[in-house]
DNA sequence: CGCCAGGTTGATTTCGCTCAAGCAATGTGG
DNA sequence: CCACATTGCTTGAGCGAAATCAACCTGGCG
């Protein structure tokens, strides 16, 4: 275990605010979160959990990135999804009884907060809206992985880049000027783990890239991407 | 509304039997069941829902077979999955508090049983097990889905249509003989909605289906698969 | 019989993968 | 300071898998 460990006062209050889960917390129940939890600082290329390993607990975001990947037996690997503070790792495979099916590597730093699964369970028994708001994440996520999966079957490369580029958006905009300036991101990602989110080469990665500057959609540059035409940008998933 | 509707006494005990979920009621939770629930006949070709509607409530599927598919603009139809007598249809969006985000279509006929939403939420909140059973039912369906993602973009079609085939087993096989003779599959599926599941056109399949025959792995002849080779079909999906 | 739906096959094209080389930025050791 | 690895990314050439387009079976069914 690496990292710096402390106790913490608040964090269950900060878990409230961050998310839409634990904001189901009574005073009661942070208290306990607060006892039980332990906070630690994480940094990148650390692994919280890997694939195959037994669930131990939940980690809770607070700060910094966490990238959720799968490997093959090949060394094939995929990024799954992308963690960000808010965010609550590891309640599936909890709730659903199983092992991680996939591992979670810290990809900026940050600190995480860890809560073991009998807390967990604990404060599910004491709090059933707990229970109701994992619930309601969970059916929500499937419905996002449903309509992913439904996506990488009947869309081109380049359509699933541009859908992903329009998702980082949320959380990977710089600052807007008011000046009518485009858009600009700041990929948390090297190419190489953006072709992972795809499920392509990095090479092909760098074609679509070439493609979209040519056809002045977007600039590339480094980890920073201007969108120089949004509109453009949303149509090439409408069309194809 | 098509379809014979009729009250039927039992239902749900039948559905305690049938199904992980269900079987968390109560006495009292049955004798509400049993009040509440609208249990019809379904035909080929019959739509239980479509994509975008908002979610009334979930189906319990006591017998036949249904398709849940998903299509996009230019008409790409993709089968999400099959769901089979023991199932229960739309949880997910009512849990997300989400219209539906794919169709249901009758593939075989049989009887399915609805309950209305506002029915659900009184059987969760008098029986907290209930909310739990299905959280563990979203959980592991999560995690199939993410494993189904997964191997879309690093297996081959080849690959892919093997495990299909293997999956297929559980509810499609044929009684065993015990005579050594090999298994047979009854596929629930025309060439076309196999082609569908994964994401390939049927012409692809085809092909796919000629080369495992002419490498001995199976036989094809309508909807009938026989296994000549289990041990070389579980290999396709090792070795890429 | 003609017709149609579902399925197969062949020819061609397109897309993304593989392999190989090149390039820019960064580090490292003499 | 320069020669040199190393890392991350891009580019090109060739290949292979699957899509596309078109023709052609095959078995109902009016």
């Amino acid at each position: 275990m690496t990292g710096i460990t402390r106790k913490t006062s608040g964090c269950g209050r900060e878990m409230a605010n961050l998310s839409s889960e634990w904001c189901a917390l009574g005073s009661s129940d942070m208290q306990l979160v607060d006892y039980a939890s332990l906070c630690r600082t994480i940094q990148p290329g650390e692994l919280l959990f890997c694939e195959g390993d037994p669930c131990e607990g939940v980690y809770f975001i607070k700060s910094g990135l966490i990238g959720v990947r799968k490997e093959d037996a090949e060394g094939n690997s995929t990024l799954l999804r992308l963690a960000y503070p808010g965010d609550t790792l590891g309640y599936r495979p909890l709730l659903a009884r199983e092992s991680y099916r996939a591992s979670a590597e810290v990809l900026k730093p940050g600190w995480v907060c860890f809560l073991a699964a009998s807390t967990m369970w604990q404060l599910m028994a004491r709090n059933p809206q707990l229970g109701t708001r994992f619930l309601q994440r969970a059916a929500r996520s499937l419905g996002e992985c449903q309509e992913r999966f439904h996506e990488t079957v009947t869309l081109s490369v380049r359509a699933r880049f541009a859908h992903l580029l329009d998702s980082l958006k949320e959380h990977c905009a710089l600052p807007e000027q008011n000046d009518g300036s485009p858009l600009v991101l700041e990929l948390p990602l090297s190419r190489c783990d953006l072709a992972c989110m795809l499920g392509v080469r990095r090479e092909s990665l760098s074609r679509i890239i070439r493609d979209l500057e040519r056809d002045g959609v977007a600039h590339f540059s480094g980890r920073y991407v201007r969108i120089d035409s949004d509109a453009r940008l949303l149509e090439e998933f409408v069309t194809k």
